[in-house]
RNA sequence: GCGCUGUUCGUCUAUCGGUUAGGACACCAGAUUUUCAUUCUGGUAAGAGGGGUUCGACUCCCCUACGGCGUACCA
């Protein structure tokens, strides 16, 4: 099957999230796949908000979502902020134009009204499970038991309405009709109708539920292909059923249903709870809720790249013919396939994740991350010089994972270290290491070093001529003059530091350990 | 319970009936770095189980097991 379908001449994706709080991975994958899909076919990239239940409302997710799209480096033709010509984009806002399709349902008899309270139909429940039923739905035999517009009299129905009384919409689901549908991802996918509840399509809030609003808005909006997560796989007979019975089955959009992202261990999907547990985000940014206050780490503020980021979840699922791994966001629109995506849940791998980054930091070009330790030493209020900074940047950039490694990993070049490596601290301080720390101390002080070279030549010198070995010492320097057992080239450090500044930070930290 | 759906190294995956089942992360070993990290080289490691179909199955079919999702006036 080739992704363009004949029926829709231009392809037109949308990203459909619910505001009800921050983008996790999984979501941002989807939103990604309908990217890299929309732009692969030249087509057209849709963001639009499904806020129909009011009680899930978070204030705040909608921006957050929008920026979590943009920091991923994702754009679209037609959303909330931007408008369109399908305006709004606001499932709230289009509230007035789903009542004329139930309305349509129901004068064609696929749907009717149901005045069922929420205890109507928890009393039902109940009495069908102490019957020893296991699973009550409202459905073809069942609706015949109920307060409806098939039960009940015209009179009546008419007169509930005109009281105003709170009904629903439900749709009439046929008893006995095999409903296929096809699935890229999947292929075809078969369900008997007698499996399908009389789905309310309609709330008593004057609301359309999902399944309502989701088919009218993709027809209304033209588009040609859904992409979204798996678990709307078992109601997508439900939507064929909707596209056909308010006629536009002929429109209907292809399906692809996308595996789940699960949690690194065990079983089961991603979620926030496996982030906090196992020490990495599972959102796109940090997000404070604002009723509990609760906080969610993201993976920009972790230190992630947005490339490397994408990079990462386009592979959750997806992977190209070559199996080539690092992608940039133009590459994965040329690779990208529907075909491709895989059936089976993936299970998301942290240090993969971390593998990435660091591959895109290394490979990001000297003057990005000259410029990047340039805004953190800033921001940390330190002072010093341009040039300085770039050279260290350049010496410590091999070892940062994270975009905050790189004042992290080289604090000690700014910073005279409070803390020294413990290990290394009872392995070589002694009084043979002080003695030689002091005429180190003394050496450079008369005479300053010139170069790294220098530094290392004065050094084994003073060693040598003490009959010592320098290897017993040159660890020890590390740690009295950085903090640290690890780290770049040691003479590099000093040269860079100065002398001075060596020299005072061996006779501080020979004063601070005693 | 019922419905849908899935199952290749620990993890992400390649393979679209014939391969010594390939790559990446992680892990282990070696080299480089008188350090840590980086980098390089090498290595361990997989087709859930059972039936078919076929000259030949990871690949097609069936059953079993196990997993996921769904089963709301939530999306």
């Amino acid at each position: 099957m080739s992704d363009n379908s004949p029926i829709h001449p231009r392809v037109r994706v949308r990203f459909a999230p619910s505001p009800t709080g921050p983008l996790h991975l999984g979501g941002v994958r989807t939103a990604l796949y309908n990217y890299l899909f929309a732009k692969k076919h030249g087509g057209d990239f849709l963001l639009r908000i499904e806020d129909t239940d009011q009680t899930r409302y978070v204030a705040g997710a909608e921006q957050y979502i929008l920026d979590s799209l943009k920091w991923a480096g994702m754009s679209w033709a037609e959303g909330p902020d931007i408008g369109g010509s399908n305006a709004p984009y606001r499932q709230s806002e289009r509230k007035h134009l789903y009542k004329q399709y139930a309305d349509q349902l129901i004068a064609n008899e696929f749907a009717y009204y149901a005045f069922d309270t929420t205890e109507d139909l928890e009393d039902m429940r109940n009495k069908a499970e102490a019957g020893g039923a296991t699973n009550w739905k409202y459905d073809y035999i069942t609706r015949d038991y109920m307060k409806n517009s098939l039960t009940l009299s015209e009179d009546e129905v008419n007169e509930r309405l005109q009281n105003e009384e709170a009904y629903v919409i439900r749709l009439k689901t046929p008893r006995n009709e095999e409903i296929k549908l096809h699935d890229i991802i999947r292929g075809y996918v078969s369900v008997q109708s007698k499996e399908i509840d009389d789905k309310v399509l309609y709330k008593s809030d004057g609301m359309p539920t999902y399944h309502l609003a989701n088919v009218v808005d993709d027809h209304l909006m033209e588009i040609s292909h859904v992409i979204r997560g798996d678990e709307w796989l078992p109601s997508a007979p439900l939507h064929v059923l909707l596209y056909r019975y308010l006629g536009w089955e002929d429109t209907m959009p292809e399906f692809a249903h996308l595996p789940l992202i699960l949690k690194p261990d065990g079983n089961g999907k991603l979620s926030k709870r496996d982030g906090d547990r196992l020490g990495f985000p599972v959102f796109a940014l940090d997000w404070i809720d604002p009723t509990s206050g609760e906080k969610s780490s993201g993976y920009r503020e972790n230190g992630y790249l947005p490339e490397a980021f994408i990079n990462i979840i386009a592979l959750l699922g997806w992977h190209p013919a070559d199996n080539k791994e690092l992608l940039s966001m133009e590459e994965l629109v040329e690779l990208f396939s529907l075909e491709r995506v895989s059936k089976a849940g993936a299970k998301f791998d942290p240090e993969k994740a971390k593998w990435f980054n660091q591959q895109y930091l290394h490979h990001l070009p000297d003057a990005d991350i000259i410029s990047m330790l340039n805004v953190q030493v800033k921001e940390a209020g330190i002072q010093a010089s341009n040039e300085y900074i770039s050279q260290v940047a350049m010496l410590t950039r091999d070892k940062a994972h994270f975009t905050q490694d790189m004042l992290g990993n080289s604090r000690y070049f700014f910073d005279t270290p409070t803390n020294y490596d413990q290990n290394i601290l009872a392995k070589r301080y002694n009084e043979a290491a002080i003695a030689f720390c002091k005429v180190l101390a003394d050496v450079w002080s008369k005479k300053p070093f010139e170069s790294a070279e220098e530094a290392k030549a004065t050094f084994e010198k003073t060693a040598t001529d003490r009959d010592e070995k320098p290897g017993n010492y040159m660890q020890l320097l590390r740690v009295l003059i950085t903090g640290e057992a690890g780290g770049p080239d040691l003479w590099h450090i000093l040269y860079l530091m100065g002398t001075k500044t060596c020299v005072d930070r061996i006779q501080i930290a020979l004063k601070v350990l005693g």
